[in-house]
DNA sequence: AATAGGCCCAACCGCTCTAGT
DNA sequence: TACTAGAGCGGTTGGGCCTAT
């Protein structure tokens, strides 16, 4: 059950901007007396504006410990993290940034970051990579490009770089679930040009010689993935150890989050995919981590597909793009 | 110079939460 | 325990500003 406004039934309270007048009597008010209650400050200030449109002026604006001026790089990256953990509260993550408001946060967040985000392949909800198709198309420029950073001399920045290494993933994502599906309908796919890969998973689904991953585990991992809107794959990183350290759940590496690394004493959830680049790590990094999947996953035990080493490289994935868009090309 | 369109952000609205009775 | 007042939060809006045409 909600509450009336505030200002309901008060005939005459002004709305709108602040003029230098009312900041005035507001901040001599309460910087002498203090808010108080606030339904009850603006006939004691002498002002004619209800209780809660003063105290959104003073904790947004007045309030003298507020911080003016652009967002720096530092507060950016800590606004995306924070809402990766913590989602659209605004206010708990202005706790983290001293001297910035929630609707300041919340203004950057929606006019500045988001885009950002989407402009990165991120998707600003999720903080996952996006999975749309359109992804799929520019896969093979990405993997160009990731090449290309091979030269850390150049100005490309880590953010960049983190939002291509995200792009890759998310791209990698759909491939790997397009060749499932394509899997799962095709017969018997006639012999085509780079088909390495792709007949190596054939191979093992029909009870192969690398484990006997089945076409039913793949698209059980599939959907179970899709069930819990997870990428089937996390940090793989393509050409260079320049990702290293990379956490593709946030967007940010790990040591750019410095001590804000994870939900360590706090009660929010921790990204699966954040512990899964972590348990990545820990494991010598690098390498798709389908074994690292939450127990109840049916792909547990695929530490042993070779595969899976194969397509981790540049060729590999070109490759399995190649035949994705060929079985896809050839409705099977 | 005029104007249309987009961007930005201060402020508002409506709801939930919490403390007091 | 139920109810109410007040505070706080997140979503949305509207108008000023900037830029492109």
């Amino acid at each position: 059950m909600g509450r009336s406004p505030c200002c309901d039934g008060e005939a005459g309270v002004k709305k709108g901007p602040w003029t230098t007048e009312e900041d005035k009597l507001l901040v001599n008010y309460i910087q002498e007396k203090g808010h108080g209650s606030w339904r009850r400050l603006p006939k004691l200030a002498g002002l004619n504006r209800c209780g809660k449109s003063c105290r959104l002026r003073w904790t947004n604006y007045l309030r003298p410990d507020i911080k003016r001026g652009r967002f720096t790089d530092d507060e950016e990256k800590l606004i995306i993290h924070l809402h990766s953990l913590l989602g659209n509260k605004w206010s708990s993550i202005a706790t983290e940034l001293p001297g910035r408001t929630d609707n300041e946060i919340k203004n950057y967040w929606n006019t500045h970051l988001r885009k950002k985000l989407l402009c990165m392949g991120i998707d600003p909800v999720t903080h996952r990579p996006r999975t749309d198709l359109s992804l799929l198309a520019g896969l093979p420029g990405l993997l160009a490009a990731a090449g290309n950073f091979g030269d850390s001399g150049t100005a490309t920045t880590a953010w960049n770089m983190n939002a291509l290494k995200l792009q890759v993933d998310a791209a990698k994502f759909q491939l790997l679930q397009g060749l499932v599906r394509a899997l799962t309908t095709a017969a018997a796919p006639a012999p085509a040009p780079g088909m390495d890969n792709l007949m190596a998973l054939l191979a093992l689904s029909n009870g192969g010689q690398h484990g006997g991953v089945d076409q039913n585990m793949l698209l059980q991992q599939c959907q179970w993935n899709d069930m819990n809107n997870l990428p089937a794959l996390t940090s793989s990183a393509p050409t260079s150890d320049m990702f290293d350290g990379f956490s593709a759940g946030d967007g940010l590496s790990s040591t750019e989050h410095g001590g804000h690394g994870g939900a360590t004493g706090s009660n929010v959830t921790v990204d699966p995919m954040e512990a899964d680049d972590q348990e990545s790590k820990k494991n010598g990094g690098g390498g798709m981590s389908c074994e690292q999947t939450p127990a109840s996953s049916p792909f547990d035990g695929l530490e042993s597909l070779n595969l899976m080493d194969n397509l981790n490289t540049d060729g590999g994935w070109k490759d399995l793009l190649e035949q994705v868009s060929w079985l896809n090309s050839s409705e099977l």
